[in-house]
RNA sequence: GUACCCGUAGCUCAGCUGGAUAGAGCGACUGCCUCCGGAGCAGUAGGUCGUGAGUUCGAAUCUCGCCGGGUACACCA
């Protein structure tokens, strides 16, 4: 926030001690205290050398003149400081258009970023940790792209391997033709089915093995998997389709296109863009060249069994292998070629991996050996470490059938979207009421994920967690469309005059509060770009409907007693409008206009 | 075994570059629609911030130990 009393304030500063502050920071005043703003003079005195309690004094006496200052009083170590209403407001909210130009960066601090995030496979449908993962790298993107950074985001698709090749091989078996056009099914569930038949047809050969030979009960399943006849049918199909076998390689496009298909309409529902989508199918040979060249600088070495490794200085890292003994890659040399691809594409100063905080170490490894290759960029990656979400129950877990499948997520909260709107509705049911089911119910789900801090481990409740009521997208929502109507019958109310525009007319506690939350939007907006950290936004646009909230209740607007002040109300309620759809947005969840 | 993350109200979570009497929401209990939208507002009850030390004028916040929960330590991806 900047006040213009700060700057005499530091002029003070310097001029009675001799130091220049030129940034004095100033906070919201607690309610328990009286005043508007506080300077917290703890940390001022440390950078002053001064005694903190006699600093809090010294400006009080300092500011007790000021024009723009009402009151002022120290309470031990703290000033807190009560405005003129008419500076209060010029401060924060009289110059919308200067508020909201204040949220992007200077240009000098823009940079080009490259987002990572989904990374689905093409075997099954996603789910609930899917939706947090793209929940989480749209919001974080897009407020980056509103700090002013410029923004690639990208998909990298896992559509190749063993895993694939399973649902392709019990689609041969049990498919029977079966198409999603056939069946009605969405391409990514129909495909999802056969993943799951694949495993039960697995579990029926490995206790069959197990029964068999009482030798082998003791392995693991991914010991046993060779031993079994779809094990190594499996195994098979992967060679050919690396070996180019045109049959599989049929099948294979025609699943995976499939896939693709449904994801789009996962993706669309929830907003979810790419400017790039890149298929590990085409590029997971990449790497190797890189390593082999390596190798000749001496950034890696040849082990006796002839597998390519990278010893690290640091023991926590030890050693790892980037090429096996007979020379294929391993995940580590495949993402090495990926983030140079991306890096010669688009040549971003940042890249951020949206990947969930099980692969913390892979991402240190990977970091490390592209540091150790000698690469500039090398220290602006990113690793975005999110956490799971699990259930009450326990974890998801696809094989237990406890995963949270996202479409039906979608439909179930929209159900009960649809279902609070008819209620609230009564008798008049709106138009749009599919569309408004859509964006509430998208809004909760996504605040819902977004509020809470990235990296924490979520408890999803889809009972309790599917709510429209406290602090929730709806209730957001809720009063951005308040402010709607408001401006609607404002508008429509020709009869009314207009008054002149007076802030100073602005003096209830109620709406210094909200203009004073107003002016914390673009450093808060920064702060979440900086820290890539969506739920301080999240909570910023809770506490300013809430602060709306508490002054629509107190402050009539329309019917304001005199047309001056209700002109001058609507203009703030404005502004409130503008943040409240300019943060949202950054959080990629639409608005309504009525609810 | 080693490393990293987490432990705050009955539940779900904020607060963590140290600063005033630790905050929300849900749930429980009270009030508030002849007045701009009750998906709302106002209020009550509920916490020795896992635990024990240390650093400091000051610790939920920093350091260390311990307890409890999670994750990672492949020539798997």
């Amino acid at each position: 926030m900047k006040f213009a009393f700060l700057a005499d304030l530091s002029d003070f500063l310097q001029s009675q001690y001799g130091v220049s502050v030129p940034e004095i920071p100033v906070e919201l005043c607690p309610p328990q205290f009286t005043g508007d703003i506080t300077v917290n003079c703890f940390p001022l005195a440390k950078a002053l050398r001064r005694n903190p309690m006699e600093l809090a004094a010294a400006l009080c006496t300092q500011l007790a003149g000021h024009r723009d200052i009402e009151a002022v009083s120290a309470v031990k170590a703290f000033v807190n400081i009560t405005l003129r209403p008419a500076a209060l407001m010029r401060d924060t909210v009289a110059d919308r258009d200067a508020l909201l130009a204040a949220v992007a960066l200077p240009a000098v601090e823009r940079r080009r970023v490259l987002i990572e995030f989904s990374a689905p496979n093409t075997n099954k449908p996603q789910h609930l940790g899917h939706v947090r993962n793209n929940t989480v790298g749209m919001a974080t993107a897009s407020i980056l792209e509103r700090a002013g950074h410029d923004v690639v985001r990208v998909n990298l698709v896992n559509d190749r391997g063993i895993h694939i090749c399973k649902s392709m091989l019990a689609y041969q078996r049990f498919g029977a033709g079966v198409t999603p056009a056939s069946s009605g099914k969405k391409g990514d569930h129909l495909v999802g089915d056969f993943y799951v038949a694949y495993d039960k047809e697995l579990r029926q050969q490995l206790a069959a093995l197990r029964q068999d030979k009482p030798a082998l009960a003791d392995k693991t399943d991914e010991e046993l998997f060779l031993e079994t006849e779809i094990g190594l049918a499996a195994q098979e199909m992967l060679r050919a389709w690396e070996q180019n076998d045109p049959a599989v390689r049929a099948l294979w496009e025609t699943m995976n296109q499939w896939v693709f298909d449904g994801f789009a309409i996962t993706y669309r529902r929830m907003g979810v863009e790419f400017e790039r989508t890149y298929l590990e199918s085409q590029t997971y040979m990449l790497g190797k060249d890189i390593i082999r060249d390596g190798l000749e600088r001496g950034v890696f070495k040849k082990r006796d069994d002839g597998a390519v490794i990278i010893e690290f200085d640091d023991p926590s890292l030890g050693t790892k292998v980037v090429l096996r003994s007979d020379g294929t890659s391993v995940y580590v040399t495949q993402d090495i070629g990926t983030t140079m691809l991306k890096q010669n594409d688009f040549q971003p100063d940042q890249q951020i991996w949206v990947v969930g905080d099980e692969q913390i170490r892979h991402f240190k490894v990977l970091f490390a050996i592209l540091k150790a290759l000698g690469y500039s960029w090398a220290d602006q990656l990113t690793h975005m470490a999110y956490g799971m979400v699990n259930l009450p129950s326990g974890k998801m877990k696809s094989r237990e059938g406890t995963v949270v499948d996202a479409d039906e997520l979608f439909d179930e909260m929209e159900t009960l979207a649809r279902d609070a709107t008819v209620e609230k509705a009564g008798d008049d049911l709106p138009e749009n009421l599919d569309e408004r089911a859509r964006v509430i119910s998208m809004a909760a789900l996504k605040f819902m994920l977004l509020k809470v801090n990235p990296k924490t481990t979520i408890m999803f409740d889809p009972q309790a967690s599917i709510k429209f009521e406290g602090d929730t997208g709806p209730y957001v929502l809720y009063a951005y469309a308040r402010i709607c109507s408001m401006l609607r019958k404002a508008a429509a109310a020709s009869d009314v005059t207009a008054g002149a525009l007076d802030w100073s007319l602005l003096k209830e506690p109620a709406e210094r509060t909200l203009a004073l939350r107003c002016a914390l939007y673009p450093e808060l907006l920064q702060k979440a770009a900086r820290d890539l950290d969506s739920s301080a936004l999240a909570g910023y646009l809770l506490d300013l409907a809430k602060d709306f909230s508490g002054f629509y209740r107190n402050c009539p607007v329309l019917n304001a007693e005199d047309a001056s002040l209700r002109t001058t109300r609507l203009a703030l309620s404005e502004t409130v409008r503008v943040i409240l759809a300019d943060g949202l947005q950054a959080l990629t969840i639409n608005t309504l206009e009525s609810m």
